[in-house]
DNA sequence: TCGAAATTTCAAAGCGCTTTGAGGTTGGGC
DNA sequence: GCCCAACCTCAAAGCGCTTTGAAATTTCGA
């Protein structure tokens, strides 16, 4: 079922059919009534492409997913970050675009993007400490929001972020406070905008209060369940072991713990555990008492969030870019504890 | 950089551009050179609208993703499976668009993506026992594959799955070789398709043993940390606790091994668990020896596969829908080990 | 060297939609 | 009863591509 069809069934032409399902002014009300309910009967719905063709709209947005180093993982947290963009893109009649990119061949899939006009505008995810992707997209002229921020890039541009820095500043803050003065970081790859700036946090708290900042207890890598349990089990054998953890991620923590539990000792107890915590759906941090103490931000609501800034910025250019920073809530859980005595 | 342009600087007519770029043979070799040349040069890239238009292909693949029921879980194995699929849709000139979709508008949504013809093909996410999505796709003659399967559907269509019957039962063979004979089973969600085949698998075995199956020790339900955990520290505080369990994802076993070091017991010594394992990225059993003892597929190659399946179905409608099911591995981990003496 | 076949290139139509500029109706004031 | 707004509706052009059918050019055997 097409426009010519739908207009032919109604005995009408294909401008009035159009205008009246595009809310244009200029059709009589009964009309309008007349050739909803019929596109309504009949399922028509205008053809994206020929829709797109014709506006210059490509009324899609496009999410270009990272994946680099031969580990080749997909950031957990993406699932619920796009859940939440997705609905709404739903919304506002967006199609949502997925690519996954190599190293290589992400500056050549934004680049599509843009040449074949699949899609009004990007996120981008996973923004490292100096990244090129900015530049290139404003380059090219490609509308975009970073999920993130990109610490050496001087330019303006639209980003939603965390604020991680203070995340992890009140993280070690509390730390502090139950005494714990061996703190062990274990955080994401350092080349990573987040990871720095938790690393920022971390070590302002330190440093406020007159604590030393031991390298051996810090760590920067993917952030998974093993590498948290690996770093975990070298720290706690060290001579002088940490009495807390602050992890960048609930899986890491989760590799922790277990770390924890093989040394003999008890979380929230012997050793305390601070983890930042997405609040991704599949990955619920308890369901009354939390079981990590953590820096909670919701994925889902900054998915939510961002799409609503691109959005807006695609209807209307001129408005400039958004910058917007959420705040974290601390929560505090079961793995927390004063420092034990010595 | 539009055709009408490039083949204006090159003072040729579209046609022969068009052609050349997309390899007909009846365009000369120098000049098919020296247009891909300044294709390349210009960076010209046809609009993937008008081709569309045009040609009547979307040259995109739809995946509608559930989200039911009011917890909004995104299936953490999304992300691994679309980042296999992708591989391959890139490799073959496809894009990827994403929905998610609540209980009510799936159905629309589907109609949506076949009426406004924004892709040549779906993939059908999670099936149900009896999933009504696949009578409507073929009513609507939309091309796709399920990945898994659905039950009582009787009519034939394509599926990619994994053996969950048979891994499940291989599991429980391995458990009641070790001498358990209280094994507990934490499932997903009964309706799911895969969760109903598991059960099978363990039930067979279990018969084919002679044991019992106490449905004190059956649990099925949202596959999370938290779920996992609260099942087990119910069943393990039994009287009668179980020797052993199964679990469905590593999420949930995540969640037993937290609960059986609560009760002061030990995984893989007093308490075994062998759990389902979809060989996420960022979720790996391990590096070496795995943690767990488990049945593993990756999803992300089911995803390549599955993928590859639905281009070709698309290609040629003629050639009949394919069928494919995998066989997971039995990987030995750190989690089982003899049954203790009563 | 000529003419037919083979090769290469082209102009134009068409994909399904929006939108422009024009034409047709209706209603109401005189 | 007429005329002019105000209101509706329309035919046609255009978005950027593919593809058909025809024309121009080259090739090659006789």
């Amino acid at each position: 079922m097409n426009l010519k069809q739908l207009s032919g069934i109604l005995g009408l032409s294909q401008t009035t059919v159009s205008r009246a399902l595009n809310g244009y002014p200029e059709v009589n009300e009964a009309t309008r009534l007349r050739i909803e309910q019929a596109a309504k009967q009949f399922g028509y719905h205008p053809s994206t492409r020929a829709k797109g063709l014709a506006t210059g709209q490509a009324l899609a947005i496009g999410h270009v997913i990272p994946m680099y180093g031969n580990s080749e993982i997909v950031n957990p947290i993406f699932g619920d970050f796009i859940a939440g963009a997705g609905e709404i893109y739903a919304q506002n009649g967006y199609e949502m675009i997925l690519s996954m990119a190599q190293d290589q061949t992400e500056e050549s899939i934004y680049r599509g993007l843009k040449s074949r006009r699949s899609v009004d505008g990007v996120v981008v995810h996973g923004p490292r400490m100096n990244d090129t992707r900015i530049n290139l997209l404003q380059e090219i002229g490609l509308p975009f929001v970073v999920h993130g921020r990109a610490s050496d890039v001087t330019t303006d541009y639209a980003w939603l972020d965390v604020n991680n820095r203070r995340g992890f500043e009140r993280a070690t803050n509390l730390l502090c406070d139950l005494g714990h003065q061996r703190i062990a970081l274990i955080n994401g790859y350092e080349y990573m905008d987040f990871a720095h700036r938790r690393l920022d946090g971390f070590r302002d708290a330190m440093r406020a209060r007159g604590l030393p900042i031991d390298p051996d207890l810090l760590r920067s890598g993917e952030m998974t369940e093993d590498i948290g349990h690996q770093s975990a089990r070298d720290m706690l054998a060290l001579s002088d072991p940490p009495s807390a953890f602050l992890t960048s991620s609930m899986i890491s923590a989760m590799g922790v713990r277990r770390a924890i539990e093989e040394a003999g000792l008890k979380m929230g107890q012997d050793v305390s555990v601070v983890t930042h915590d997405d609040a991704l759906s599949y990955l619920r941090n308890g369901t009354d008492v939390p079981i990590f103490t953590a820096v909670r931000s919701s994925v889902r609501e900054a998915g939510r969030q961002l799409a609503a800034m691109l959005i807006a910025q695609i209807r209307d250019p001129e408005a400039g870019v958004q910058q917007k920073l959420l705040e974290a809530e601390l929560v505090i859980g079961q793995s927390t504890g004063p420092a034990p005595d010595r």
